[in-house]
DNA sequence: CTGAAAGCGCTTACAG
DNA sequence: CTGAAAGCGCTTACAG
């Protein structure tokens, strides 16, 4: 910065000047400063900038898991709203680990992002307590039931399950299964589950232990679940899957057995990926805003990195059920 | 830090040592800073850290989206190394653009990573010249063929196609189709299609230009062009997609419209995702270390930053042809 | 094993 | 519209 200073004739509160608020320099001597940066190659080092200015254009966002694409969905709506704002995203992976959650939340915070993006509202004490005191905006997302750190924009999982349950026995589903994702450390599964219970109790619908099993996130595992299913409850109609790719793997392991799907059982899933409605028959699922959540949570963040109050706190963006031919009864 | 040195009645210089090379200190101190560490809630600052000992602990890595799941894993990959090595990933998608990915490594560059890897070998002028100007090790991915900026991880592209075509004449096809994705900006992707032409040529196979679309990245784009391509071309036998959501969803398409798969025409793709081998009949492919790419460039990028040399520079992790059910011809 | 001094490369008030 | 001085919160030699 200095070189680019001297070769330009001015001061590097000048060469600073002409990066950060252009419009505060002459023209002239704004082109001057310009052509000695292209000159010299400068490439101004914001780690020094940042230190000054106490501030970084750096946004760290922490998911379960980079390979889902659900979640990707989500990063991708944050680094849309993110990059034309000139912020970057610091990305880290906690493998659905509370404990990794809160070392990964310890090593970002120490990079003094500008915000910071969780998945859930379940955190080890340490990380929620490391958050609050942060000094930074802070958004929770894919979940909108219970406390907030701070921000939190997703839906409820919960009422999705519950009313995917209400319509499946709306179409005539009297034994309904349900496959959960693992629970530990995932407030999100945990509260589907409980929106499946919940219906299932207020239906007067039956609750056999053996109509819900928990399966790890694979087409393998939606197979084995189904076929367990199958086997333990004869009178099996429909199975209700907490994710699609569960769903569809069970809905491939039917088509193997030949099983037919919806006649002899039906299958619904969650996410509503585009593989749902590209397979035959169409999956019927819950389409859940995963690009907007990360998007409304960019929005939300750089509202308040900029200063500005954000209301509501609590962004609850919905859910919609997506009826496709896999869970049409006859009649 | 000044508060923990005064509470822990050692200078600042010690709570530094405590915190980076705590080998050094005597135990009674170490423990005494710690525990004012602890009392004070006290985040070190890396912003600082980085700007005194000109080195941060981050990587920034570049890919076209992370919405494609083979993206994904060479994140993944990445990360796994990363981590344990107690670097931060600072993460870009540039929409496959160039101009969006020399904007983003100038953004990227301003951070000073410790290190850079971006997708492909092919990049603007301003680009490289940024990243051999940047004095830090960078890796370019997903391709081994042309002339990279410093070091590379990847397969040839090129081969790769080639030998599924020729595996593909092997079975008895005659009248191969390819369906490409957009070469615009993707030296991968042209690679294969260059790789495709080539063994069609050698083999004295039909060249029409019927026989070669291109399409975007979609299940739809690839129903649309198993379509178009049976339709103008009668006789076809076989298609070859350049990734596996184009294969199998001309697979779905065939599918839906009463075509026969392999008997009335055989599918091939590319990538094997891990959906590949769960469709019926399971799509012949070809295996691509994507996580190993992450992997192995984390360990290159991680040597060179620990002032080892890395050799060979260029590595070609191969590929494998997995063939199933979707190419097998009658006899 | 511990510390005083200098400095990393910028930005922030403040002045003019 | 431009600049001199101070300082951001650490680490790096160097000394003892």
């Amino acid at each position: 910065m200095e070189d680019v200073a001297r070769i330009a004739g001015v001061s590097s509160i000048t060469v600073s000047r002409v990066l950060n608020q252009p419009g505060k320099v002459a023209e002239e001597t704004r082109e001057r400063v310009l052509n000695a940066i292209e000159a010299v190659g400068y490439v101004p080092n914001s780690v020094a900038g940042s230190l000054a200015s106490r501030r970084t254009s750096v946004i760290a966002a922490l998911v379960p898991t980079i390979t889902n694409s659900i979640f990707a969905d989500t990063i991708h709506g944050l680094t849309d709203v993110l990059t034309p704002a000139g912020y970057q995203l610091l990305l880290g992976a906690t493998g659905y680990s509370l404990e990794r959650e809160a070392q990964l939340i310890t090593a970002l915070l120490a990079q003094r992002p500008a915000g910071l993006l969780v998945t859930g509202l379940a955190h080890a004490e340490r990380a929620r307590t490391l958050m609050k005191s942060a000094g930074i905006p802070v958004v929770e997302t894919w979940n909108v039931q219970g406390e907030a750190v701070d921000m939190a924009v997703g839906f409820s999982n919960y009422r999705a399950c519950y009313d995917m349950v209400v319509r499946l026995a709306g179409n005539g589903h009297r034994c309904i299964g349900f496959v959960c994702a693992p629970t530990e450390a995932n407030d999100r599964a945990r509260e589907r589950l409980r929106g499946y219970r919940s219906a299932i109790r207020d239906l007067g619908l039956p609750e056999r232990a053996e109509l819900v099993r928990e399966a790890k996130f694979s087409f393998h595992a939606g197979a084995e679940s189904v076929n367990r299913m199958r086997a333990e409850v004869p009178d099996l109609d429909a199975v209700f899957c907490a994710n699609d790719i569960l769903a569809i793997g069970a809905l491939f392991e039917c088509q193997r057995r030949g099983v037919d799907v919806p006649g002899d059982l039906s299958i619904a899933g969650f996410d509503d990926v585009e593989l749902a409605s590209q397979v035959n028959p169409g999956l019927t699922t819950v389409r859940i805003p995963r690009y907007e959540i990360g998007r409304e949570a960019a929005r939300m963040l750089m509202q308040r990195v900029d200063g500005r109050p954000v209301s509501p706190g609590i962004l609850d963006l919905g859910f919609e059920i997506v009826e496709r031919q896999s869970t049409v009864r006859p009649g």
